[in-house]
DNA sequence: GTCTCGCATGGGA
DNA sequence: ATCCCATGCGAGA
């Protein structure tokens, strides 16, 4: 072992009257620290010390404790929850204790059996939600995330058939075959591969022992796609790895927590919070996207292509061909690349990195061998593009029919250890939004309409998937379909029409965008709305289009009076407002002109910050109690009113 | 007319 | 602005 180097980047001390043991290293051992560093990483205070100007910080959704997300030194120090968002460990034990107590189920999904269309409703939420008994564990976690329940409609509810969408978790969806890849050129990968954790075979040994005991040699679970033991409800994945989805969701920003606003379109009863936890509850199942091993070229792998296989299915192949398995980079398949045309575009720098080099536009041909035995020959090339190389694989069409692979699916390259041997796999998709959009291609074999969407087992939203279990596996059905209808598919879906397609994930995406959206709507100024009752529900009907405003707090005081708070863009500090302002998307102290004392991000907060905590906790708290009470109807549209409630209780405690 | 090959195009990152 | 890459498309077989 050469000289100690502090493993804090922007330390790097050499010297040291005491070593301390930092955090544990992916490739084993722990990170050496000087005495300092080793010093604010005991504390616990690693992150606040010295990556404070880094990215990646987030609020515990329960705490609002600051949390150095993707950080390797704070990993201990954070779960990622089952609905999105992170937790400290110490709320997120607190939950997980209430979680087994409470609910046998793993994540709070019951098993019971949906009858009717009307219990789906009902009994699904309660299942996933709160179980049979009360969770308070999951509730603190939903009520960090779910700030615009209120929001939520039934009609968007109804977008989700919660019945397919159960069944679909009970459902293996994935196949991972693999395919060796003869090459004469592993030299050149393998003596590049190595420098990085994730293509080290002691990590991949390390996963390796994180065997999925549910999982059967032919049928590979993903359910539980990080191998999270059962029971256990928040997982921390690999350090290093990208989590999908995590920065893309929707969770809550510090300033969305604990706060309200003013309802003003029809929401929906309690019921319609499932559609966030519909939403929500695809975390469990989040596919790890891998940096892949380091390959011969300098260009950074876009993540996309970067490997997102579970470590279940990592297993399952290491396990098949008592190898380990090195992932490289995968790509899902375009409508050119099923194509009938056989040829694979390849990402550039995936080929330049891990394919060999060639200089010639014929390119070389790779064998190719898959654990059947089947030898494929692919020509990997290039054409001239522009002043770059657009990299192909030619001779595609018998490999990616036999396996059964149409557009959507995912390809996946890999490393074969021992022996270096480069392989590739693929990955189904469970639902291909692409078919859905060509009636030539979505007649189903079962005859299921392709508008049943549902959520498939490694995350994403998508469509009916019958046909990936009863279309795909059927070879006899498949192939001849496969071969005539290619040429239509191509033709149907070019790429042009294909952009103006919103695909499932899309559609989730724009429609939490909607809700949060809806959550920012504010009535329109000067316009008195006029009531409606309908179905007990009383509504305020405008003339006018809502406006977009800034998301507010009201609370009410011991004495009866109301109180707006907003928070500063700026300083993130609360203001006080008179009541019946309405303010815009932005505000700063700056636009603080009702409280001239108040209105620079210099000045302090009215509220003490232990009051601040006890408003937002309330505001979560009354959130709560809202959802413990989800069965009883609620009127929905009286304006702050029910804020009021919430944070009355506590203000007039603690705040006066 | 059909298929294959190779390059061109252009939207999007 | 540059590059990537999905796909179009024309020439030739």
């Amino acid at each position: 072992m050469g000289i100690k180097v502090c493993m804090n980047s922007s330390c790097g001390a050499t010297t040291t009257h005491e070593w301390k043991r930092g955090w544990p290293l992916g490739s084993g051992g722990y990170a050496d620290l000087c005495f300092n560093c080793g010093s604010a990483f005991e504390n616990m205070a690693y992150c606040d010390t010295f990556h404070l100007n880094e990215s990646g910080w987030r609020e515990c959704s329960m705490c609002s404790k600051r949390l150095h997300c993707g950080c390797i030194a704070s990993k201990s120090l954070l779960e990622l929850l089952d609905y999105g968002g992170v937790g400290c460990t110490g709320c997120t034990k607190t939950s997980q204790v209430h979680s087994k107590q409470n609910n046998g189920m793993p994540n709070g999904f019951g098993s019971s059996k949906i009858n009717t269309a009307s219990d789906v409703e009902i009994t699904a939420v309660e299942n996933r939600v709160l179980g049979n008994r009360v969770d308070e564990g999951k509730l603190d976690q939903l009520c960090a995330l779910i700030e615009a329940d209120e929001s939520n409609l039934l009609s968007q509810r109804d977008g989700f058939d919660t019945n397919a969408s159960l069944e679909q978790f009970r459902q293996e969806e994935n196949m991972h075959s693999i395919v060796n890849v003869g090459t004469d050129f592993l030299n050149v990968t393998r003596s590049s591969i190595g420098s990085t954790k994730f293509a080290k075979p002691d990590i991949i040994s390390t996963m390796l022992d994180m065997r999925d005991k549910h999982g059967s040699p032919s049928e590979p679970s993903l359910r539980m796609a990080l191998g999270v033991p059962a029971g256990i409800t928040s997982f921390v994945p690999p350090s290093g790895a990208v989590v999908e989805r995590l920065e893309q969701g929707k969770s809550p920003s510090a300033f969305q927590q604990g706060q309200r606003s003013r309802p003003i379109l029809p929401k929906p009863s309690k019921l319609g919070m499932s559609t966030a936890l519909e939403t929500n509850k695809v975390v469990p199942e989040l596919r790890i996207a891998r940096p892949p091993a380091e390959g011969r070229g300098k260009n950074q792998l876009l993540p996309r292509y970067w490997p997102r296989i579970t470590d279940q299915e990592l297993q399952q192949l290491s396990g098949d061909l008592n190898s380990n398995i090195v992932p490289l980079f995968e790509k899902v398949l375009s409508a050119s690349d099923a194509g009938r045309i056989g040829r694979l575009v390849l990402p550039k720098a995936c080929a330049e990195a891990y394919f060999p080099p060639i200089s010639q536009s014929e390119g070389v041909p790779l064998r190719i061998q898959d654990v059947k035995g089947r030898e494929w020959t692919f020509q990997f090339r290039f054409w001239p593009n522009n002043n770059s190389r657009m990299y192909v694989l030619e001779g595609v069409t018998p490999c990616i029919q036999s396996m059964q692979l149409r557009a959507g699916d995912t390809i996946t390259f890999s490393r074969i250890d021992p022996g270096g041997k480069l392989v590739v796999g693929y990955r189904k998709a469970t639902n291909n939004s692409l078919d859905t959009q060509d009636p030539q291609t979505s007649a189903l074999p079962n005859g299921a309409s392709p508008v049943d969407n549902s959520i498939s087992a490694d995350g994403d939203i998508g469509w009916n998937k019958s046909e990936s279990h009863e279309g795909r596996i059927n070879g006899d059905s498949l192939q001849q379909p496969v071969a005539t209808s290619e040429k239509k598919r191509t033709r149907n879906i070019g790429h042009k029409s294909k952009r103006l397609l919103i695909h499932s994930e899309d559609a989730l995406e724009l429609r939490l965008t909607w809700e949060e959206a809806q959550d920012l709507l504010r009535p329109p100024p000067s316009v008195k709305p006029s009531i409606v009752t309908i179905e007990d529900h009383e509504f305020e009907e405008y003339d006018e289009p809502p406006v977009f405003g800034k998301r507010t707090i009201f609370t009410t005081q011991p004495s009866g009076g109301q109180e707006q708070w907003a928070q500063c863009d700026d300083c993130l500090k609360w203001r006080k407002l008179p009541i019946a302002v309405l303010l815009p998307p932005k505000w700063k102290c700056s636009d603080n002109v009702w409280d001239p004392t108040r209105c620079t991000c210099s000045v302090l907060e009215e509220m003490s910050s232990k009051d601040l905590d006890n408003l937002l906790r309330a505001t979560k708290d009354f959130k709560k109690q809202r959802l413990l009470e989800s069965h009883k109807p609620i009127q929905e549209y009286e304006p702050s009113g029910l804020d009021a409630l919430a944070s009355a209780a506590i203000l007039g405690e603690n705040v006066t």
